[in-house]
RNA sequence: GUGGGCGUAGCUCAGUUGGUUAGAGUGCCAGGUUGUGGCCCUGGAGGUCGUGGGUUCGACUCCCACCGCUCACCCCA
């Protein structure tokens, strides 16, 4: 037999135990973290139509232009894996007429999203999100609680060095001013930009400030920030944003370049960066987009949400050195020593997980030796041992792994020895 | 798409100017205890030396190509 495949595809990546639990753990405290902020879980499909994408993000981004898996089913439809999540949720909150009913509403969103991009550390072509979003406010309060919720999150994952970058790119009023001003003050020094700002020139101005080439900084260097340039609205929101994130004690850092790459950004963009990570130091990052729904077709109804990449949270925490200990994941383990039926393991295996703990057995039959490693490697507090003499009458061994202490009680009250050693050590 | 680094047991790695049966640690299995884990001792299993070609009497070692991994650019979570 020869095998199928000797690798996953690259860019994508399998996950095992232990470090499957970490991702327990991890989504866990999205969960609970949603839950106290009151945002409600939504589902939406990992693949949708093409168009979805190419409106909700923008042709012209890298992300539509030469990053997403495209494909067509077999009626030929043009269909494309989610590259981020906010285009899909925006399709299902219009498709199920959610404008028309109570706003705002709160989402999150928890799963895989993909990218055809070369894989380098922190960076997978598969990679999972944790996100959220919010419609139909435009009240800076809300950019605030987007942010808090942030925070809160790296802090309850226990990164520490971790940082809050802040910027205010305006509003279809005020930014044309800003990006006229910005051309004025570029093109006549454009022969000094790196080769991909030149072309951006004309098409994004903005990101030109993004860029992290030398000659570009220099250039870009004294060149007035975003918010010289606000319309009264958007500057009101500016501060109003900055008051509320001052008056909940966030520390953030206002970075005049910060541009995000997506198309659908207005007025408040942020950017949280954590230590560890090399060169793809971004872990969690979002902002306003007010023009979105709009854009795809809806009512002109806010929002604002962020995603936040998992695999780069959990590589931040491993390289900081603050990766959890794994903690024992079974209660009890069942062996059996000598002449004793299998029928007999099966019983009391079923008769504890009836009790709600987490139990397992030997199925290989092995020497009793053997048995108690297993036990002690998979982190057993109990073993019960059915030992042929001690079964014959009518009793069980019960060996306390800590301390190797050991008792024989009777069969009948086996459950309620067990319920009190464990219920004394948890 | 572009550039750098690296591919030897499950894992982390040695392998000396190319030389004959390719090693260690760890993990795994077993024995030391005819029914008792963690420490220790002993033994065992486990490798197309990434793949293909070339040079050579002889290649894990040198050369070429390809594949893969990785880091960085770009971009992004």
């Amino acid at each position: 037999m020869s095998r199928v495949a000797a690798t996953a595809v690259r860019g994508t990546r399998d996950v095992l135990p232990p470090e499957s639990s970490s991702w327990q753990w991890a989504e866990g405290i999205a969960r609970r973290l949603c839950a106290q902020y009151h945002f409600q879980e939504i589902r939406t499909p990992i693949f949708e139509g093409l168009e979805v994408f190419q409106r909700g993000i923008g042709e012209t981004t890298d992300i539509v232009e030469k990053e997403m898996y495209v494909f067509q089913d077999r009626s030929e439809r043009w269909l494309a894996l989610r590259p981020e999540g906010t285009a899909g949720v925006v399709r299902a909150f219009l498709e199920h007429g959610l404008p028309a009913g109570p706003l705002p509403v709160k989402f999150f969103y928890l799963g895989p999203m993909f990218r055809y991009e070369r894989p380098q550390a922190g960076r997978y072509r598969q990679f999972e999100q944790f996100g959220v979003e919010a419609f139909g406010s435009e009240s800076p309060a809300l950019d605030v609680e987007i942010i808090s919720l942030g925070t809160a999150f790296l802090e309850a994952l226990g990164i520490s060095g971790w940082q809050v970058q802040l910027n205010t790119i305006g509003c279809p009023v005020c930014r044309p001013r800003y990006r006229q001003r910005l051309l004025e003050l570029l093109r006549p020094r454009a022969d000094q930009l790196c080769a991909s700002c030149q072309s951006r020139l004309e098409r994004n101005p903005l990101r030109v400030l993004d860029c992290k080439e030398e000659s570009c900084r220099r250039v870009t260097a004294d060149v007035p920030a975003p918010e010289e340039y606000l319309c009264s609205e958007c500057a009101a929101h500016w501060q109003a944003v900055q008051e509320g994130l001052r008056a909940v004690g966030i520390l953030y850092q206002v970075t005049p370049r910060l541009v995000r790459g997506l198309d659908y950004y207005t007025r408040t963009v942020f950017e949280l960066i954590a230590p560890g990570l090399g060169s793809q130091d971004a872990v969690l990052a979002g902002g306003r987009y007010d023009g979105l729904v709009e854009e795809m077709g809806g009512p002109a109804v806010p929002g604002i949400g962020f995603a936040a990449g998992m695999d780069r949270l959990l590589l931040s925490l491993e390289q900081g050195g603050q990766g959890r200990a794994a903690e024992p994941e079974l209660d009890v383990f069942v062996a059996r020593a000598g002449d004793v039926p299998e029928t007999a393991a099966l019983q009391v295996v079923q008769e504890l997980r009836k009790q709600g703990w987490r139990v397992d057995q030997d199925y290989l039959g092995r020497s009793l030796k053997a048995q108690l490693k297993a036990a002690d490697r998979a982190g057993a507090q109990l073993t019960l041992v059915l030992g042929e003499a001690e079964w014959a009458q009518g009793q069980v061994v019960v060996r306390t792994m800590a301390t190797g202490e050991q008792e024989t009680v009777n069969r009948a009250v086996l459950t309620q020895a067990v319920t009190t050693r464990l219920q004394r050590t948890a």
